[in-house]
DNA sequence: CACCCGTGGCC
DNA sequence: TGGCCAAGGGT
């Protein structure tokens, strides 16, 4: 007896097993499982819960949040990091406002055409906001194919295009299965087949799992990019800038800045990048949030 | 394509 | 302690 395909074990694991997060709740509205995708983009869901809940209550629609100016996204975003996805979330809304009638569009090609949607994004807010069957493959799930399916310890990096058909050979047929599978499959990557310590024991598919019946090699393909160190970076050096002009209400004079690092010379690269990006202006009185 | 972009928690 | 990781995207 063939046991029944993946997809099918893994989405009844799903419904027995799926946190109950906000954005999977019936009824949540497609401005706030875009608002949702924005702040996941690379935070854990702990720490977006409660930034998600003040945001939808603040600004309710995309119009509410384009009427605000792009300061106050970037003070609500708070500590979330990566301060230019609350510029990007701004002015998604304002081109949602002007472009779309204020409704986050349905379909993948005029969501790739607002700011800071990718790949990803579009196709998880076209299938999760609008029930759009599409393939959505997140890290989680990059990782899930990886062991599960091609028996590797991680997955190659990124390619939009082989992980997005790897994807699609697993949708089962019906639209609502293919739906659930893209969340399960996320799901069961975040929660069981983790990146550090996959818990094997509790998994659904360990008996299809090709990566645990070759034995857990290693993995052997290309190494991810090894990170640049965060301490004394020009990142940690704009986080400092950034988190003094979120809780400043007035101009930061240059002599408030100066305390804020020693190096002078990376203080103004850090603060000229800011100003680049959007992210801090320059007025008489001093440097704002925008 | 390589590199850049925050922040915090975990082992 | 420090490297790794977290529902990526832009340039």
């Amino acid at each position: 007896m063939n046991a029944p395909p993946l997809a099918q074990i893994v989405n009844a694991w799903y419904r027995d097993n799926a946190r109950d997060l906000p954005w999977r709740r019936e009824g949540f509205p497609a401005w706030g499982i875009l608002v949702s995708e924005f702040m996941l983009q690379q935070t854990p869901v702990i720490r977006v819960l409660p930034r998600l809940d003040e945001w939808l209550r603040r600004w309710p629609t995309p119009a509410d949040l384009a009427a605000a100016p792009a300061g106050d996204a970037v003070r609500a975003w708070a500590n979330l990091g990566y301060p230019r996805r609350a510029l990007w979330l701004h002015a998604a809304a304002v081109q949602i406002t002007e472009r779309h009638g204020g409704v986050v569009p349905r379909s993948v090609e005029d969501l790739l055409r607002l700011s800071g949607v990718g790949d990803y994004t579009a196709r998880a807010v076209a299938a999760f906001a609008w029930g759009e069957r599409h393939p959505v493959v997140d890290t989680n799930t990059r990782r899930v194919i990886a062991r599960a399916v091609k028996g590797q310890a991680e997955p190659a990096p990124p390619s939009a295009v082989r992980d997005l058909a790897d994807m699609t050979e697993l949708l089962p047929d019906p639209d609502d299965e293919a739906r659930q599978f893209n969340a399960a499959a996320m799901e069961l990557g975040a929660m069981v087949c983790t990146a550090r310590s996959p818990l094997c024991a509790e998994c659904p598919i360990a008996a299809q799992c090709v990566w645990r019946a070759a034995g857990y090699p290693d993995y052997a393909g290309p190494r991810k990019a090894v990170q640049k160190k965060y301490e004394g970076s020009d990142r940690q050096v704009r986080g400092l800038i950034l988190a003094a002009l979120r809780s400043a209400h007035e101009p930061l004079a240059d002599v408030a800045v100066e305390p804020l690092w020693p190096d002078a010379a990376q203080r103004t690269r850090a603060l000229e990048g800011l100003v680049a990006d959007g992210l801090a202006v320059r007025t008489a009185r001093g440097v704002t949030l925008p």
